[in-house]
DNA sequence: ATTAAATTTTAGACAAAGCTAAAAATTTGT
DNA sequence: ACAAATTTTTAGCTTTGTCTAAAATTTAAT
């Protein structure tokens, strides 16, 4: 397997949403910042080795084998992501650049080592969960944080509102994107939240938690 | 710089020597599993770009940069090999092969912090120096084990008699490839050696010594 | 139901990197 | 010194992955 070949099987995965949804040409085109008839010629090499079904017109799907090589490809890159925060200090958003030449690295023995060294870590940096090397993962969805019940753990993926205002309120708050959150309580009177982050309680009010957006697996 | 290009860079360094002496268009070929007529391509194209010194039919060396270029490449080749062995508990002969592969990613972050992490390693699992970023490394030499002076240190990188009692032998006595050796003492009497291996002294004989190949840096 | 618009595929070219076979240059042996 | 052997380069082809322009198909609109 090519690397060009990977990267279109991870993109044809992606737009099928996890689920395995038809995609269309002009829409790989699209995610991969390539031109449609590059994607049409690559299409029909995937479909020939039998990595996606495909007929002409009609969009294109990824078969079984499609599927085990789109998840194998997304269990390195996510562990990447996690080596790349945990250990080596990366960024939330510095991690994704070199994850996507990382993830190419041919290496079972590689993969393997990562995880265990990595404490077989269940979800990567930006909350999206790591398939195991049998290619099981959980679900995720994202929610608005005054949305999940108490007790829900997750991590902080976005905001809805973007003005400085709330953006330089979260600094001060110490919220940060990629923070993992976990719902302790929440006040009757206000709907304001207690939550942990960064290994401390603090307390919020309902509103900045009706802005703030969290990934949460399973 | 493409892939291919920085293995040729590569290839050129090392038949250099670690010198800058002229390599052959076959020396090339046979390092690289390679035709000759590829090499010559290639070489043409390094050459326009700056990269090689090339004057057809006599040879190629390296540049200014073609050299910075190659430090680079190794210093990343030698500092995963490291990650590998510290951290992923690879042996000393599985790390080379996905080394080849992970030099080639791009990113000044990753093998910064990489070297950071792994706590600014001076030399990689085969004994051989890791260039610092601007490109500066000691020099390392192979000797056997009974002619280095007291207070040498090295990796045990050969042996010399590689008869299967001698193997077995050293099995025993708990040396392997890739081990760090300190010397301790010498006996006058029969030249034997007190050595530091895996964290704990031991004694062999001269006869021992004189098969054992240390890799010393500086 | 046609026509117009959008999407997708095909045809033809190109750059990178490799190969084989043939030609050119260099080195070696006598 | 000069023929033979070896090394190196060139010429011509192939594969992979990309592109532009044109043709074909599907979808949307009147
Ligand atoms: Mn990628
Ligand atoms: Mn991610
Ligand atoms: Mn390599
Ligand atoms: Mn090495």
């Amino acid at each position: 397997m090519t690397l060009s070949e990977e990267d279109y099987i991870k993109a044809i995965y992606h737009l099928g949403k996890n689920e395995n949804t038809t995609v269309s040409t002009n829409a790989i085109a699209d995610r991969m910042d390539t031109k449609p008839s590059s994607v049409s010629d690559m299409v029909r090499k995937l479909s020939e080795k039998g990595i996606v079904n495909y007929r002409k017109y009609k969009g294109v799907s990824l078969t079984g084998t499609g599927i085990k090589t789109a998840l194998a490809l997304v269990r390195k890159h996510r562990l990447w992501e996690v080596f790349l925060v945990d250990k080596l200090n990366f960024s939330w958003d510095e991690v994704h650049e070199v994850a996507e030449q990382l993830e190419h690295i041919k290496s079972e023995k590689l993969v393997d080592g990562l995880d265990k060294y990595l404490g077989h870590p269940e979800v990567d940096p930006h909350g999206d969960p790591i398939p195991s090397k049998k290619g099981e993962f959980k679900k995720s969805i994202k929610k608005l944080l005054n949305e999940v019940p108490i007790g829900t753990k997750g991590v902080c993926v976005g905001v809805k509102d973007s003005s400085p205002p709330f953006l330089k309120f979260l600094d001060k708050k110490q919220i940060s994107l990629g923070d993992t959150i976990l719902v302790l309580d929440k006040e009757e009177f206000d709907a304001s939240l207690h939550i942990k982050i960064k290994g401390k309680g603090i307390h919020i009010s309902n509103q900045i938690a009706a802005n703030l957006y969290l990934k949460i697996t399973e």
